[in-house]
RNA sequence: GGAGAAAUGUCCGAGCUGGUCGAAGGAGCACGAUUGGAAAUCGUGUAUACGGUUACAGCCGUAUCCGGGGUUCGAAUCCCCGUUUCUCCGCCA
């Protein structure tokens, strides 16, 4: 959510700074300043009219205990209430109004991002590693080896429940569950604090973080309950803290989760329709921190190398994109994407995003700061990483790793999770 | 799922036969006095948000006693709905 005093005291650098992404939210701004100038002067007239009444509530005691009459005191107090009743209904109206069109609108892009319309636009950051060269033979991908391997099963999962699911079997399954425990072990090696959230959250929480009101076609949401299916730990754990003034020397504050995550897919019939890159399922360890503002962006980069870092244990070949204007998600001021190589699409895919929030989420979702007791609360600045997808790890683990006779090398570091060194198809 | 009880400021805890209650009292915390120093004691102070005004001091106003609605001239106090916690029963991993 924007500061309304940033958009009342500067539209015109709203406007400007919001049109970078290619929407249009000139008319809205227009809008949302009209009903901040309404819902003020409503303010100003009820507030007054409230002293008004307070100051008669404190009369009319005095007034009965000296005899007087106060019938026509009560007479006027009576009008008097059913005015403030009135300008109450509107003030509400007019505050929610407000609310639903500052919920609407996205973040303001950082400043230092590329400008551009999509995803073609975005900025290479740096390379790791080199894509494998596969000599003699022509590299399969992952869903055929899956199936040659026996180790992953779409067409049962979607008898079993619909497209894009996914049953895992034998070591396909062990294999999701080492790469989990290797990134969670990771992590909190590298002194994150493990979660393990809920994986059904209120409407509340997803305001906090951004899916909601915008999105709510994304999600699923649980029949006769008011709570939804996570479409990223980001939510539970991000709202973890919602609420609540953190104290300023404990901060960043940096914790890292297991969950699995369902998300709708609404505009993506025909994308990535085989395989395991796009699912309503998939699981995946989110790194979450709370920052101090002035540290958001030095904790961004820390983030995306400890992101990064996964990769690199795994020996999976990527590269780190910026995220140009356009293509910037709802929420976040400043993204970079982590792509993996995965030779079935013949280039970098992503398998990661890490994102600086700046306070658009912590001021949704009322997240503060303070040094001492005697400060103002100041909004945190939020951020995350997928640290990063499982499915699409194992993806790449087995295109990159596959070798001529169909089999796939085990990636070293996985080895102590698999307690083996090469998937090979069932006898 | 059924039946009861509860939710008050940083914490504990009054008020809940409606009226001057932002809210007694205590603890904690801050400052001051006392002391060679400390403990004890005494004094003073001790919420947040928003709006207005102003010299970023301050002042004025509004809101906040779990959340939301209602009754009333007036609600921490009465009524309704919801949430959470506790106890008992049921059910279960």
């Amino acid at each position: 959510m924007l500061d309304i005093k940033w958009i009342r005291s500067d539209p015109d650098g709203v406007k400007a700074a919001l049109a970078r992404r290619g929407g249009r939210y000139d008319e809205t701004i227009d809008r949302l300043l009209a009903l901040d100038e309404e819902r003020r002067r409503l303010t100003t007239e009820s507030e007054s009219m409230k002293a008004r009444q307070n100051a008669a509530s404190r009369e009319i005691p005095a007034l009965k205990k000296s005899g007087q009459d106060v019938s026509p005191l009560l007479e006027e107090m009576k009008r008097l209430s059913e005015q403030i009743k009135e300008r109450a209904g509107q003030l509400a109206a007019a505050e929610a109004s407000q609310r639903e069109l500052l919920l609407g609108l996205p973040n303001r892009p950082n400043a230092d991002i590329p400008d551009g319309a999509d995803d073609r636009e975005n900025a290479e950051v740096r390379r790791w590693g080199e894509p494998p060269a596969f000599e003699g033979f022509e590299p399969k991908a992952h869903w055929d080896l899956g199936a040659a391997l026996g180790i992953l099963d779409p067409e049962r999962a979607g008898k079993v429940t619909g497209a894009r699911f996914h049953f895992y079997r034998g070591l396909g399954a062990r294999l999701e569950r080492s790469v989990i425990n290797y990134y969670l072990n990771t992590h909190t090696e590298n002194g994150y604090t493990e979660i393990f959230p809920p994986f059904m959250v209120n409407r509340a929480s997803m305001t906090g973080t951004g899916q909601l009101p915008k999105f709510e076609e994304d999600a699923f949401k649980v029949a006769d309950t008011d709570y939804f299916l996570i479409p990223t730990a980001e939510v539970p754990v991000t709202n973890l803290h919602r609420d609540e003034i953190l104290e300023g020397a404990a901060l960043p504050l940096k914790y890292c989760a297991y969950s699995a995550c369902f998300r709708g897919e609404a505009g993506s019939a025909g994308r990535d329709t085989r395989g395991l890159i796009r699912q309503h399922q998939f699981n995946k360890v989110e790194l979450v921190q709370f920052a101090r503002p002035e540290e958001s962006y030095a904790v961004l980069e820390s983030l995306t190398r400890d992101a990064e870092r996964v990769l690199q244990g795994l020996g999976l070949p990527y590269r780190v994109v910026c995220l140009c204007a356009g293509d910037l998600g709802f929420s976040a001021a400043k993204t970079y994407d982590i792509e993996v190589w995965l030779p079935s699409y013949g280039r970098y895919c992503e398998i990661s995003s890490c994102s600086n929030f700046e306070d658009f989420q912590a001021r949704r979702a009322s997240i503060r700061m303070k040094d001492s007791a005697g400060d103002k609360a100041r909004f945190v600045h939020t951020l995350n990483g997928s640290g990063v997808a499982i499915g699409r790890t194992v993806a790449a683990i087995l295109e990159n790793y596959q070798n001529a006779d169909g089999s796939v090398t085990v990636p070293e570091a996985l080895r102590p999770y698999m307690g083996c060194e090469r998937i090979a198809p069932e006898d």
